[in-house]
DNA sequence: TTGGATACCAATTTTGTTTTGGTTTATATT
DNA sequence: AATATAAACCAAAACAAAATTGGTATCCAA
């Protein structure tokens, strides 16, 4: 009654009326499909045959599974790295320029459209600690303080999260070679004057310049940065 | 409110009680100090006089309090919500919209720099099978998979990294509205035309077409989803 | 050897309970 | 009248317990 060629049929039976099955049934939101258990008694076939063909068919990359989770219909998930952590690890001095150059000229963009006037005045006072900040690090909580304020100004919860990642992992990136400069920021620091520009430009609702003043700015450091000045 | 001098004295006693305290105890590691039920008690003070003084060193910013979590030491954590739940609670799909336009043209710009003949061969077959799909939630794997082979060929990983955040709270914020619309893409869906004018530009190392066509392609999601109902 | 039923495992989700800061209300107390 | 106290209640968060789920091994039968 059963030879092998038999046998393969018969497995293929089942996998393409597990095919049919799942053509016919609208999976919920999340493409997840019923449990093992319940699927293989809907189908009348046993757990052991239906995981066969539930191997077949992940084998062609149509579901993924996962213990605990289920089984899902499409292409597994990428493992999306949110964690700060691990971004850092995997990035570099150069790419977080790079993040910065591509994001912060189109949140300043924004800025420049829904600043509030209490946003620009928090910016000026930003300005004002920065140039007179004692020390790098006191320049450089200020500095920081001015940027996300910008950020905050666009309004857009998401983008400013995504800023604050960037933040995270800018902060937790090694920088190797640090401040060997002046103990104190000097008057004439590049970064005075591009960031008064900047704010002149969202306080004009100026867009193009918002976002343009803060490209070059960041241009601007990231060769400092690079080029060893 | 106003207090009368003997008012303020006595609280200012429960406060100086409390500093006492504070500055005895030996803190756990994250700074929390006991609840407050505990603490009421262990001064001998009512939960009321107590809760007065801690309002009045949370004003001076020496401690920080959260409702289920406790009373900490130091100064509250800036919240960088790198949570995406958190972050997909607070935004809405006009913001992710917004971050899509403002981060992929960008990071498309860097891909047609960098990408590789294998990226643009993926990219090339999700091309091919988002217009074989026989359903929306089969265009949308591919369509997704799409934007995420592009963002790859960057081959800047916190961009990549920051683009996978964005993703996961667009799937994770709610959308109210759902599919209403045919039960599979038509052939004539715009964005069949738009995603191979910028797979071709990236092809071809035309930097500005790729991230004008992406830029083109997101702002006309963006209509047809906030126009429409 | 093959297939089916069963039990078990570990990862994960779901559900329920407890804790915690915040708030209100009734009752003394002065 | 003003205010402190105690108690109860609330929602957010943390914590714990239970139920699911895919993966695996075992035993049994055909």
């Amino acid at each position: 009654m059963l030879n092998s060629s038999a046998d393969s049929h018969l497995e293929k039976g089942i996998v393409t009326q597990l095919r049919g099955y799942l053509a016919q049934i609208d999976l919920a939101d999340d493409g997840r499909l019923p449990p093992e258990r319940e699927l293989s008694a809907a189908l009348g076939v046993s757990r052991t045959e239906l995981r066969k063909a539930l191997d077949v068919l992940e084998a062609e990359g149509q579901l993924w599974r996962h213990v605990g989770k289920g089984t899902f219909m499409g292409s597994r998930p990428l493992d999306t790295f949110a964690d700060i952590a691990a971004l850092a690890r995997r990035s570099n001095p150069a790419e977080v320029m790079r993040a910065r150059i591509v994001m912060e000229p189109e949140i300043c963009r924004a800025a420049a459209f829904t600043a509030t006037p209490e946003d620009i005045a928090e910016m000026r006072m930003c300005l004002t600690r920065s140039r007179q900040a004692e020390t790098w690090r006191q320049y450089e909580a200020w500095d920081t303080r001015l940027h996300r304020t910008i950020a905050e100004a666009s309004q857009n919860t998401l983008l400013l999260g995504l800023f604050d990642t960037l933040n995270a992992v800018r902060r937790a990136v090694t920088w190797g070679r640090l401040r060997t400069e002046p103990v104190k920021p000097l008057p004439d620091h590049h970064s005075f004057a591009e960031h008064e520009a900047i704010v002149d430009a969202i306080e004009h609702r100026d867009i193009a310049a918002a976002a343009a003043g803060m490209r070059a700015h960041l241009q601007t450091v990231e060769r400092k940065l690079l080029d060893r000045q």
